[in-house]
DNA sequence: TCACTATCCGGACTTCGGTCCGTTTCGTCT
DNA sequence: AGACGAAACGGACCGAAGTCCGGATAGTGA
């Protein structure tokens, strides 16, 4: 996992030419104007014709920038989400590399937790549809986990258990527990640490290497 | 648990009075017109305007008595639910009463999962928006899952677990393991059947009472 | 039987995500 | 510079969910 570089957003499969350069500098604006509309209203609140207009571009420009809502909020997180993949493949543990797998998986759900308080409303229009899921980001995310609980417990079918603790960190469910049950940011962060601790055995100690 | 009735589809909060014939009339049409459509050309492919032209029936109507594409979703598949529920409360173990926590835990999600299989598309349908959270159906697995929880592991936020555990068993999610990924059901079984006995110490023996 | 009213009906309308396609612009090759 | 093809532009257009409100109707009370 060390080894491997960070996967930036991918909103539309260029094939290899570079970017035309008024393709280039209508891409700025739309995220410049996204990233402004999205954070003075509030992502709900915010149509794709608010964002063309707002970026002085023709709708047809931005669905063919972007190809769709999920994934415009997807790239206006992207920056963040670099940030966060680069901590978690070369930061300091106990997210990046050095602690014991466990630890990790802790850490990573908490920042996750973190990222999710802070930009709910965006990680919720990142979600919609089957965009999630399809998403590079959360490729990443499910190899990560994925990893980690490999490592953690070797035999056991990390694939699919990646998956379904990954299940527990979505915005969907974020929200509905955070706005509608009132549960504190802490309380959702230890049932996130119990639940990897029942996942995983918390005997493991740090990896000899 | 055992004690409680079993919830039905409330689509719309209707106060006390008894509904007007037409009314009750109209909703028949459109859940039999839906059903129907639903079967024949699966639910991704009928809109809410094809639904309330078979019916004969005015959107409004159709808008009126089941406020939402995903609410009517749920109502269609309110029968199969309310039999589901009968079961959990009253029927056989280890789906019924009778059986150790973690049992009953296990059955449940293997007859969600069977759920999911026979009717994705329409429990996709079902659970678009906000509406999973908020659907009475969610609120009964949500208390049936806490209470086992609570009393597998006492101790435990088991309110919280819960959710988490439900969100193992999302279509969304489901759609995507086994189309996508293609899984074969039997490995999500086992999945959830290992989530489960990681959640909850499997050394419980059959409650004494 | 006949008002009378709360409820319901229906379809036109709005909004919004997403597509299509004729037109324009960029970069290149001569 | 001029021409040419590929790529990008933009806004008209579409389908579908959800809203609105003027008109119809079922139950009620006299």
């Amino acid at each position: 996992m060390e080894n491997v570089k960070t996967v930036f957003d991918l909103p539309v499969i260029e094939s290899d030419a570079p970017e035309r350069q008024d393709a280039a500098r209508n891409r700025e604006r739309i995220l410049c104007a996204a990233r402004r509309l999205f954070d003075e209203r509030g992502a709900g609140c915010v149509s794709m014709d608010d964002v063309a207009e707002a970026a002085g571009v023709g709708k047809g420009t931005l669905f063919r920038r972007f190809g769709s809502r999920a994934s415009l909020a997807a790239a206006v997180l992207s920056e963040r989400e670099r940030a966060f993949q680069e901590a978690v493949i070369r930061g300091e543990p106990p997210l990046g590399p050095g602690a014991p797998p466990a630890e990790r998986l802790i850490a990573f759900g908490e920042a996750m937790l973190d990222t999710l308080e802070a930009h709910s409303e965006l990680l919720l229009a990142a979600e919609t549809g089957p965009a999630r899921y399809t998403h590079p980001a959360y490729a990443v995310h499910r190899l990560h986990v994925t990893l980690l609980l490999a490592e953690a417990q070797p035999g056991c079918d990390a694939e699919l258990l990646a998956d379904s603790l990954l299940s527990a960190l979505g915005a969907e469910l974020f929200v509905y527990l955070r706005r509608v049950r009132e549960m504190p940011l802490e309380r959702l962060k230890d049932g996130w640490r119990a639940l990897v601790l029942r996942s995983v055995p918390a005997t493991e100690q740090p990896q000899p290497a």
